[in-house]
DNA sequence: AAGGCGGGGAT
DNA sequence: ATCCCAGCCTT
């Protein structure tokens, strides 16, 4: 991998955030790609942030790449472009916690501050019997302190880097290979048989149900969208005309919107999706799209512009829209 | 302390 | 269809 070849804490950085939240095998083409568009982060940094965001395009949590952007900007702007070089230092930014802290400075710097992240949760817990509850904020103090005894004073990053590679390729959460195992003999959930129950995670995600109504409003060749505000999922990215309802999908008679009467008095209904899911960790969300084609002009709501299908390309969107876009519900009827 | 935040892969 | 995968921010 790329990001363990290199001491340059703005790539370890990069590769760190994208995994987090990501497989190596997901990730590895987005860290390609953030590389060769913005070597240093100075050029992130100068970075339009749709352009950024394009990028990130299909990886999600994009407050992350956000965050990151303006960390950039204030790593060049009030520290001269030199990141701070200490994980107290590093952990005062904006997006950089203690786990992302720990990996740059013990990767970049050679500071010997352990890192723990799900891997380490895992492989202390059966290892060392620590029923602690990964979800409780009593874990960070416990898991950490005990990391923090066992990393190593000579190469810390070594350490940090080998117990989350043990954890990812041999303490795996589903069948993990204790048969051929280097602690075999002492860990504590093999011998109580706990592999399966360590680590203890308690909190259970709550999934809301949502029912989006997309307005796919064509003139002249072009189509209106905007950027989603803050405050809800997909902020920053590009979404069209929207109609959400708590509780299902709506008719069009169902619909009481000023802009849309006035749309569809002067417009066509070339057609519309079937109901089409898009799952997050979070949220089930429902959707629909309705392709309207305009036989007049309509001036466009605030914050909403009309972009040409190649504009439409180069604007960051969520993958429930960029599949709506690709798939047949819109090549065949557009 | 608790909730919000994406998308994909395995079963 | 249902399960899993995580670290950081805001409130």
């Amino acid at each position: 991998m790329p990001w363990r070849k290199t001491k340059d804490p703005y790539k370890i950085w990069l590769s760190e955030v994208i995994l987090q939240q990501t497989r190596v095998a997901q990730g590895s083409p987005y860290y390609e790609k953030f590389v060769e568009n913005y070597p240093t982060i100075v050029d992130l940094a100068s970075a339009d942030e749709q352009e950024v965001l394009r990028l990130w395009q299909g990886l999600g949590y994009y407050s992350r790449v956000r965050n990151m952007h303006a960390t950039a900007k204030i790593v060049v702007n009030d520290f001269d472009g030199v990141f701070p070089n200490t994980y107290a230092g590093l952990l005062k930014l904006k997006g950089i916690g203690p786990y992302t802290a720990a990996a740059i400075a013990s990767f970049a710097f050679d500071e010997k501050v352990a890192v723990v992240d799900g891997n380490v949760y895992r492989v202390l817990a059966r290892v060392f019997g620590v029923e602690t509850d990964i979800s409780s904020h009593e874990a960070k103090k416990v898991f950490g302190e005990l990391a923090n005894e066992l990393i190593s004073a000579e190469s810390p990053s070594v350490y940090n880097q080998a117990i989350m590679e043990f954890g990812a390729i041999h303490c795996t959460p589903a069948n993990p290979d204790c048969m051929f195992c280097v602690f075999a003999e002492s860990c504590v959930a093999n011998a109580k048989g706990m592999q399966a129950i360590l680590p203890i995670k308690s909190k259970k995600v709550k999934v809301r149900n949502r029912f989006f109504d997309y307005f796919v409003i064509e003139q002249n060749g072009s189509f209106l969208m905007h950027q989603r505000p803050e405050g809800d999922i997909w902020t920053g990215l590009n979404d069209f005309y929207l109609v959400e309802n708590e509780e299902k999908l709506l008719e069009l008679d169902e619909i009481n919107d000023d802009f849309l009467n006035k749309v569809l008095s002067k417009a066509i209904i070339k057609g519309y999706s079937e109901s089409i899911k898009h799952i997050l960790t979070h949220q089930r969300i429902e959707a629909r799209f309705w392709h309207i084609v305009l036989n007049e002009e309509v001036t466009a709501p605030a914050g909403y512009e009309f972009y040409s299908l190649d504009e439409v390309e180069a604007l960051p969107k969520p993958i429930l829209i960029e599949k709506y876009l690709k798939g047949a519900w819109f090549s065949a009827k557009k």
